[in-house]
DNA sequence: GAATTTACCTACCGGTCATTCAGCAAAACA
DNA sequence: TGTTTTGCTGAATGACCGGTAGGTAAATTC
């Protein structure tokens, strides 16, 4: 959060032709594309042009540069990822947003991999995943804490809770990505929140 | 598993001089640790030089491209990896691997950056991932199995706890990496092997 | 219609990338 | 000593990278 506006959208300037906000939103969408399937560093802006169908030059017409536009791309996910955690209001949730998952492959993938990326060094991802993590954690924490109060019936606190839902959402998605025909990841998480929650053993899940 | 002998170790053919088998280890060290610091993708065969102290084609003449270096510092990792996952043999391992890891940044780094950058269409850390994932859950379960039978006391079986304890351990590592000092790693996979094994809530964990 | 602004494109530049080639010094053996 | 093999370096190549400069057509206002 070091700039309250990283690219802002192009605003009327006079009297010229208006600017078009499609194509921005096109060229966004095929980066965030183009990192869930070769990574960020892997992605070039030749390969977002040729995405959307403009040369290099035209990408970079819309966005002074490519980190401009890798910033823009993040913070357009943002806007889509903050709406998903307001969801998160049950722990119930947690499971149909696991089962959501499962229906799209490519958001898990750019989780996953922005995730790991913001890792390296003075990476564009860093303060977006940071961000996230902390949001995701506190949130979870405060429905944690709104249903079982300081404790957990299991003995967690609703802080080691949350930092183990959230581990375990970021990892199963790891193996389901890598096999995802044997990693059912809605069932695994419910088992979690079940064992969490001090649950007796039903035997149903598979 | 294409090759048997990925990158052979020279052998001495002739009489002329004998081939150092020390700067290959050298390089492969450093390649690792350049993945782990910039991930594969981002590591450059000049900055694997840079950091044994030689020309770029110096690497080269010790491997004969890229790609087979990448191999071989993964084959190398891969040594390490198994005969650490031999230590898993009861479940109390896990805490203490938790530990372990703890004091060893670089090594998690390095795990958590290969796990994500295999998601990406023909990596080669690719295979080494999903080989891992296969021998670290199988050896998982076996123990689980081991010390539980077929059904933990909290109702999962020994293959859901074992990928959940693997899922959990993954995403633990990543908070971790983002924020060392609010991320007790042992602590939250102490909590998880007891909660799994359906252990009576201790209120002694931070 | 003139002025202006947007939305591109082609051409170009310097840097970095992996890879190849030619060569040289050191080390072993004959 | 001569030969062979290893372990390098330096130079060159072509692909690709992000970024700049300059130009053109379309859209809108005056």
């Amino acid at each position: 959060m070091t700039e309250p506006e990283p690219t802002p959208a192009p605003t009327r300037r006079g009297r010229g032709r208006p600017p078009a906000t499609g194509r921005r939103d096109e060229i966004l969408d095929a980066a965030l594309a183009e990192f869930a399937e070769s990574g960020v560093q892997g992605t070039s802006l030749a390969a977002v042009a040729r995405r959307v169908g403009l040369s290099q030059q035209g990408v970079l017409h819309h966005f002074p540069s490519r980190e401009a536009l890798l910033i823009a791309a993040l913070a357009r996910r943002d806007e889509v990822d903050v709406r998903e955690l307001d969801g998160l209001d049950e722990t119930a949730a947690v499971v149909e947003l696991a089962e959501r998952n499962a229906r799209r492959p490519e958001v898990v993938r750019l989780h996953s991999l922005l995730t790991a990326e913001g890792l390296t060094g003075d990476h564009p991802a860093s303060d977006y995943v940071r961000d996230r993590y902390a949001r995701v954690r506190e949130q979870l924490a405060r429905t944690l804490r709104a249903e079982h109060g300081d404790r957990l019936p299991s003995g967690a606190t609703p802080d080691q809770a949350a930092a183990l839902l959230t581990a375990a959402m970021d990892g199963i998605q790891l193996q389901w990505l890598y096999d995802p025909d044997s990693v059912d990841m809605p069932a695994l998480v419910g088992l979690l929140t079940d064992v969490l929650r001090g649950a007796p053993p039903e035997s149903g899940r598979s």
